[in-house]
DNA sequence: TGACAATGACTGACTAGTCAGTCATAATTT
DNA sequence: AAATTATGACTGACTAGTCAGTCATTGTCA
């Protein structure tokens, strides 16, 4: 339709010309990288990365394949090399995205101060690592898409927020035991302590705009409401 | 591909043969209705039900026009007599679907009991006409398209977020003067009241099937810790 | 070490299928 | 009969997925 008739005749190699990924360098632009096989993790890497993003602005059925292709500077059938097809990719791609939430999800069940000094320590770092970045925007794909991918559920509740929940309600106990906590039966629904930090997530990409959030400080004042009036600053 | 060639020849006409609207009868399908205008308002309002089950089950991206038709007992062509586009007929359903959940998100700015018996019954009240039902799903639908769709997300804050919350803040503030509540900051984050309710509708339509919820048990121990221990049944 | 062969990662034009939106025709109402 | 409203076959734009062909890299042998 626009390029030569159908023989590739001198199909240009490797990056310099190519077909230019201007929107994403294929990772180690820079790195000589001579070996094959490092090379194929990167470029799959690179597609995932591509793939976030394309899913995260347009949702799933919306995105284009064509353009995880462009932005990840690699040809559409690279894509297929490493994924079996474009709900493969989608998978693949929360449970890649979702590894480090979990690191970042398990603080230590026996805190070292006070309850509410971890658990603030812990609303700091959801804030700064999940509501303010990219992986909140995964977390609303994922409330998003959930219902029409139920492996990815599945997934999520495993992985996520079941063990984010179990962590939460030991950290109640101890809260409870030691008296810094008033109502035993919060225990029962540790969503509550978390529901807050998710409102802030889903807050942050729809009502930004419209009325800016002082995220830390909404998780401040449901800390006090949790642990009694003021305590560290 | 199994009827007809290609010329319409005789082509049955009306309810009685047509393709048979099995998964939803037109509204009015006993009821006479001899006006013009009535009539076409009625085939108005089957569109915007069928889009709404249609574009929760799929998305806006993924739901077909053909089958809102099919459902709504209509043909496509119809749909395009009540609505630009797509696009026209998912924003005006969103803002159809919502007028009555704004009613219900009124309930008297100076309650008649106590502001906990008030939040109380807004609760029930949250549970029974949203959580459980389809109006749940159209919440988690607005977060899922809402960023795609900046004049669904302003509408939807406007109408429903920002006088919800202007709600729950003049509850609060009633809570604090009549001494039910402690925390004066919580007037200041609205969003910390209604955050766990938020939690349940995701849960109920994301996680209900690995972990079922009891939200109103939820939403009581959230009140516990709003209001102080527990007051009424 | 240098030449040559084998490999398989990568490419992108192509196919098959989908679906939003159109419009000539038909039914219904006035 | 004219005007209005509804229909659904049709079109054209678009895209997931395929595959024959290319060539940089790796392995092998003299």
């Amino acid at each position: 339709m626009s390029k030569t008739p159908a023989k590739p005749a001198a199909r240009p190699r490797r990056d310099p010309p190519q077909g230019r990924p201007q929107d994403r360098k294929p990772l180690g632009a820079a790195s000589p990288v001579s070996n094959r096989a490092a090379r194929a993790a990167e470029r799959r890497t690179a597609i995932v990365a591509a793939a976030l993003d394309e899913f995260i602005a347009r949702g799933f059925a919306a995105a284009r394949l064509d353009d995880v292709a462009r932005r990840a500077g690699v040809a559409k059938g690279t894509i297929y090399l490493h994924f079996k097809d474009k709900e493969a990719l989608f998978e693949e791609l929360v449970r890649t995205a979702i590894v480090p939430l979990i690191a970042r999800l398990a603080p230590p069940e026996q805190p070292v101060g006070s309850v509410r000094a971890a658990l603030e320590r812990f609303a700091f770092t959801f804030i700064q690592e999940v509501a303010t970045t990219r992986r909140g925007d995964l977390v609303r794909l994922i409330v998003a898409e959930g219902p029409r991918f139920p492996a990815i559920a599945d997934f999520y509740y495993r992985e996520v927020v079941s063990r984010g929940l179990a962590v939460m309600r030991g950290l109640i106990e101890t809260g409870i035991a030691r008296g810094e906590i008033r109502l035993p039966a919060l225990k029962d629904y540790p969503q509550i302590v978390v529901a807050p930090a998710m409102i802030a997530v889903i807050w942050k990409s729809l009502f930004e705009r419209h009325a800016p959030l002082d995220a830390m400080a909404m998780l401040r004042v449901h800390l006090d409401l949790i642990f009694g009036e003021r305590s560290a600053s």
